[in-house]
Order: C-alpha cells, then sequence, then structure tokens
RNA sequence: CGGGGCAUGGCGCAGUCUGGUAGCGCAUCUGCUUUGGGAGCAGAGGGUCGGGGGUUCGAAUCCCUCUGCCCCGACCA
C-alpha cells in the first residue's frame, strides 16, 4: 500500500475527550473515528486490524468444530418474552417497533435466536453435539460507555453456542471451547490469563473469563502462587481465619469521635489500626428491610458475595441515608452492629476480632473493647469481602496475588435455561423428548484490538504483535524526491515484497524523515526499513524492529530472506 | 440515575468574570527554500461561537431553556 494514496489522518495532539492510552492511540493513528457516545466509525486502517483478529477467531473455532452461520441483528420482542429476558433485561436492551407496532430489539446477545434455532433444526440426539457461532455487531445500551471501542454500545463480538444431550458432552464441548481460546489469544500473541468467573447471573454452573493482562485493566484477577488457581476478584472466595477468636480482654466503652465518619478518621483519631475497626454498611434487604453487612475496616465489601446471602436484595444496592437512619438511629459514619434490631451478617475475619471498634449508632461517638457473644448476639458468619494480595489460596496451596486485566473472553456451561424456556428438545436413544444442555461463549473482538494495545505501546504509539499488524512491514525512503537511487531501489523493493506476499506500508510521501518515523511509529507496524543514500552508498538498508532502539544494516540485495526471518507469522 | 465539568474552524485551546461584531497553535491549500526524528519564510481558504428563546443600540460574553459530550459515583455507614 502506498501511504501517499491511503486514507488515513494522524493527530500530534491527542484528543481531549480521551482517557485511556488505547483509545488515545486508536484516534491518533486514524483507526476509529467516534460519531456519538458509544459508536465508532472502523477507518481501513483499523478495520484491517480488526480482520486480521477476526480470522484467527474464525480459523480457531473451525478447527474446534463449530459451524459459522449468520443472525439477525434485529430480533423479534416475542422471543425475548418467551425466555424471560424481556423483563430481566433492563434498559440495556434496546428495543423499538416497526411500522406494525410489533416489538422488537436490537440483539445484545443472541441466546434467544439460536436457542429458536435449535429447536426448530435439531430433533435428534444423533444431531448432537454441534456448536454454532457468528462474528457479528451486537448493541448494548451502556448507561455509561467510555474509553473508545473498549466499552462501547456498539461492538463486534464472536459468540457460540454449543448443543449437547447431556452434561457431560456439555463439559467436553466447554473444554473444547477452553481449548480453542487458549489457541487464540496465544496466536493473537497477547499476554492473558483464564480466570474462574460468577456464573451467578446467567445461571449455569461452570463459568471462566479469558483477561488479557493490562494495568488500566477495569478487572482485578487474583492468581495463586502456588498452583493454577485463578479467578475474578468477585468470585475469589475469603477463607476463614484459622486461628480462634481471641479472649475478650476489654470491656465496651462509649468513646466521642467528633467529627470522624470514615475507617481512616476513626482509626487515627483512637489510634487503633484499620484491621481492629468494623465497617457496617447497611444495605436493602429483600423483604423490604435493610440488612447490615459487616467487614474489618481495611476490608472491603464483595457485592458479589453479599447479594447471594438470603434476604439481600439482588442487585445490591446500599440503603439510602433516610433507611439509615431509621435502623439504627443514626447517621451515615456512625453505625454499628450493637443493638441493631435487623438481620446481621459479618465477614469471617470481622467475626474473628475481639475488643474491636465500631459505630455507636449515635452522631460523633463510636465504641470501643466491643466483643461478638458479649456484647451483642454472634452474627452470621460469612465470605463477604474482596481477598487481599498475600491472602492463602482458597486452593489450599499458595498466597494469593491480584494483577488487572481487560475481559475479552467469557465461556459458561448454560445448561438449560434457554432450552426449558423455549422448548428445545430432542429424541434421546430411548425415543424420550429432553432439553438439550446448552454452552455459550463470547469474544470481544473490537475490544481484542483495544486490549492488544492497551498491553503493547510506548510512549510513541503503538506496537503491534505480528499477527494483527495491518502491515507487517512499513518502508521508509529519505529524500526520495531528491534522489533517484533511492527512488529507485524503494520503488523495486516495494514491488518485491508484494509479490512475495508481505502486507507492506510504502511511505512514498514527500515529507521529512522526522515525519515518516513519527507517523511509522505511531501506527505501530512492527518492522521497519529504511532506504537512505547513506546505506545506499554501501549497498545497505537499514532494518529495526518496532520495539528495538538500534537500527541494524543488511545487503540491499537480500531483503526479502531478512525479512522473512524476522516477521512471525499469524 | 446522582454529583461535577465542558461545548468557539478538522484537532488542541484563548477570549466569557468586566457586552463593542472572533483569535492562537496544529492540520489543509499555493509558492520558494529545506530534507536522518513531527522544518522555515510568504500568502490563502475555512467558524450561524452546540440549538432555541430573552435582555440590550449592540451578545461567544448577561438571563432562561433544551441538547450533546467528558469525568466521578457502595467501599461513608
Amino acid at each position: 500500500m502506498r501511504l501517499s494514496s491511503f486514507p488515513i489522518n494522524t493527530l500530534k495532539e491527542v484528543p481531549a475527550d480521551a482517557e485511556l492510552v488505547s483509545h488515545q492511540l486508536m484516534l491518533r493513528a486514524g483507526l476509529i473515528r467516534r460519531l456519538a457516545g458509544g459508536l465508532y466509525t472502523w477507518m481501513p486502517l483499523g478495520l484491517m486490524v480488526l480482520r486480521k483478529v477476526e480470522r484467527i477467531i474464525r480459523e480457531e473455532m473451525n478447527r474446534a468444530g463449530a459451524f459459522e452461520l449468520w443472525m439477525p441483528t434485529v430480533q423479534p420482542g416475542e422471543l425475548w418474552q418467551e425466555s424471560g429476558r424481556w423483563e430481566q433485561f433492563g434498559p440495556e436492551l434496546l428495543r423499538f417497533e416497526d411500522r406494525h407496532q410489533r416489538p422488537y430489539v436490537y440483539g445484545p446477545t443472541h441466546e434467544e435466536v439460536i436457542t429458536d434455532i435449535a429447536r426448530r433444526e435439531l430433533r435428534s440426539y444423533r444431531q448432537l453435539p454441534v456448536n454454532f457461532y457468528q462474528i457479528q455487531v451486537k448493541f448494548r445500551d451502556e448507561i455509561r460507555p467510555r474509553f473508545g471501542v473498549m466499552r462501547a454500545r456498539e461492538f463486534l463480538m464472536k459468540d457460540a453456542y454449543s448443543f449437547h444431550i447431556d452434561d457431560a458432552s456439555l463439559a467436553e464441548g466447554y473444554r473444547a471451547m477452553y481449548d480453542a481460546y487458549s489457541r487464540i489469544f496465544t496466536r493473537l500473541n497477547l499476554k492473558f490469563r483464564a480466570v474462574q468467573a460468577d456464573p451467578g447471573s446467567i445461571g449455569g454452573s461452570a463459568s471462566q473469563e479469558f483477561h488479557v493482562l493490562a494495568d488500566s485493566g477495569e478487572d482485578a484477577i487474583v492468581f495463586s502462587d502456588g498452583d493454577e488457581y485463578a479467578a475474578n476478584l468477585e468470585m475469589a472466595a475469603a477463607l476463614p481465619p484459622r486461628e480462634p477468636r481471641p479472649e475478650a480482654s476489654q470491656p465496651m466503652k462509649r468513646v466521642a469521635t467528633p467529627g470522624a465518619r470514615t475507617i481512616e478518621q476513626v482509626s487515627a483519631f483512637l489510634k487503633v489500626p484499620p484491621s481492629q475497626c468494623l465497617k457496617t454498611l447497611l444495605v436493602e434487604g429483600s423483604d423490604g428491610e435493610v440488612v447490615a453487612c459487616v467487614v474489618r475496616g481495611d476490608h472491603e465489601l464483595n457485592a458479589v458475595k453479599a447479594q447471594k446471602l438470603p434476604g439481600i436484595a439482588r442487585p445490591l444496592r446500599m440503603a439510602a441515608a433516610e433507611r439509615v437512619a431509621q435502623a439504627s438511629g443514626c447517621e451515615p459514619g456512625f453505625v454499628g452492629p450493637v443493638g441493631l434490631k435487623i438481620r446481621v451478617y459479618a465477614d469471617h475475619s470481622a467475626a474473628q476480632l475481639a475488643d474491636f471498634v465500631c459505630g455507636a449508632n449515635e452522631r460523633d461517638a463510636h465504641l470501643t473493647g466491643v466483643n461478638w457473644g458479649r456484647d451483642l448476639p454472634e452474627p452470621e458468619a460469612v465470605d463477604l469481602r474482596n481477598v487481599v494480595a498475600g491472602d492463602p489460596s482458597p486452593s489450599g496451596r499458595g498466597k494469593l496475588a491480584i494483577a488487572r486485566g481487560i475481559e475479552v473472553g467469557h465461556i459458561f456451561q448454560l445448561g438449560r435455561k434457554y432450552s426449558d424456556a423455549m422448548n428445545a428438545r430432542v429424541l434421546d436413544e430411548q425415543g424420550r423428548e429432553i432439553s438439550m444442555a446448552m454452552g455459550c461463549y463470547g469474544i470481544g473482538v473490537t475490544r481484542v484490538v483495544a486490549a492488544a494495545i492497551e498491553q503493547n505501546h510506548d510512549e510513541r504509539g503503538i506496537i503491534w504483535p505480528d499477527p494483527i499488524a495491518p502491515f507487517q512491514v512499513v518502508l521508509v525512503p529519505l529524500n526520495l524526491q531528491k534522489s533517484a537511487r533511492v527512488r529507485e531501489v524503494s520503488e523495486r523493493l516495494y514491488e518485491e515484497l508484494r509479490a512475495a506476499g508481505i502486507e507492506v506500508l510504502y511511505d512514498d510521501r514527500d515529507a521529512r524523515p522526522g515525519v515518516k518515523f513519527a507517523d511509522a511509529e505511531l501506527l505501530g507496524i512492527p518492522h521497519r526499513i529504511v532506504v537512505a543514500e547513506r546505506g545506499l552508498e554501501a549497498q545497505q538498508l537499514e532494518y529495526r524492529h518496532r520495539r528495538a532502539t538500534e537500527s541494524i544494516n543488511f545487503p540491499a540485495g537480500e531483503a526479502l530472506a531478512f525479512l522473512r526471518g524476522r516477521i512471525q507469522s499469524g
């Protein structure tokens, strides 16, 4: 491709509304342009990258025995009413009517449509197992789209759905997808981890997320240094402390703590470490009462764990200030579990404390020397908190560490939620009608591109992994307009590389060297060849990898062989 | 949804407080010079100052209203 005729505009300055590096670089390199909130056009250069990601995914899905199909983005509302998700899904689901006032949705996902296909097409256990997938546009009306294509409203997703006669077959199909995903992200050249995830809201049993590791990731993922255990922070179990609770040694006392509302303030004021204080959070219960969730001052409440507990409303909602006042008799900041007439859950580590500090349920006052069982009833001790680095692994081996990740894939064993709701049944060997077991498997294709940049960039721009680079090689002639020799060598080399099937971006613009280098680096083309008078004197060309700091020279006649030795194919 | 902020040429911004008819940098176009790290000089084009309403002799600027965008939002209890 000749850069002089390629439609691209690079930006020197960072657009003001882009916060994330990948978003900034995608805009600066001209990969995407914003149309409206959460809606982006993929410009030619960006689309080249997206297509490469797609191709790798498609190849590995096909290799795993899945079949590609193509479902409509617009789906009849009745299907969603049938599955029950017309009510469940909430405002993320974009709904509209056609000219006959019939309800439709713009698909945020395709379980309903594929289950409809399955119940029409699949009649016999002999047709199972089968896995259908598509690479297709989704729309989710996010409350707060942000970070460019990382959390866009419209995005490209690879979604696959498998159908099985029984759970054993489902587990097998799930395993095959796990392997396929591992191959996909390995081929994409990304550093990733598969972690246990919360299958909760969708139902079903096993579920794992694939995360691209990046400090800017929105998710916290947890892993053990002692074995293979890895989980989303939401899911990672905090083991109860092994040691028994110490004996009570202090009397309970009410102390004035004027203005000290946060754990930090209370801890500083009373000169007691946060780990000796209790944080009492009041949340909405499922029966209209509020419920207290108590964690240690140095811990955080885990919403996913909390909302699974009996009596707590789902999704988890903090009680409003008036409701707090009603239940505790005071304002937020001074609430404690002593004397509360409501249900009290305490995290294991909070329940294990003796002589602790907590709110007095009275303005500007806290209690010290408080002890469970003596000063207030024993709480219901449960796992309520986020694990912290250094906690023992729930697998029993090693300690936990925490890293940030970007969720790019998610695989589920769905079970029979949709096949039951929508009557997707086949005849088994005995001629009985039974519901099919289902799995579903997603990859955020557009998000993969952003995640790849998030993981591979420097202060000058993008550094594409070879398998998804829009071009493998950028050919940079210097003083092209002045030197007939540079022009001749460059043109010949360009044609030679193209003929050899190498994807080369030829910077044939009449621009100064600095401009060409800066653009080549911003665009992130992994391999660069410079053609200049300086080297040609000695029949040399110059090569530099995007990550390298020094160039190396090689004989001008050997460019093709030289490059082939350096390009890693996808 | 709650809180905060922003909206001026394609991009980044100043001008708004204190009203007088719009400016800077980048980008774009023309010419000359320049050519190993985002060149210099000279010139040019491009803006209903987010929309609507109002105040005023006069509004980017003051008032009302609408819209769009960005950031933050249990971890305080």
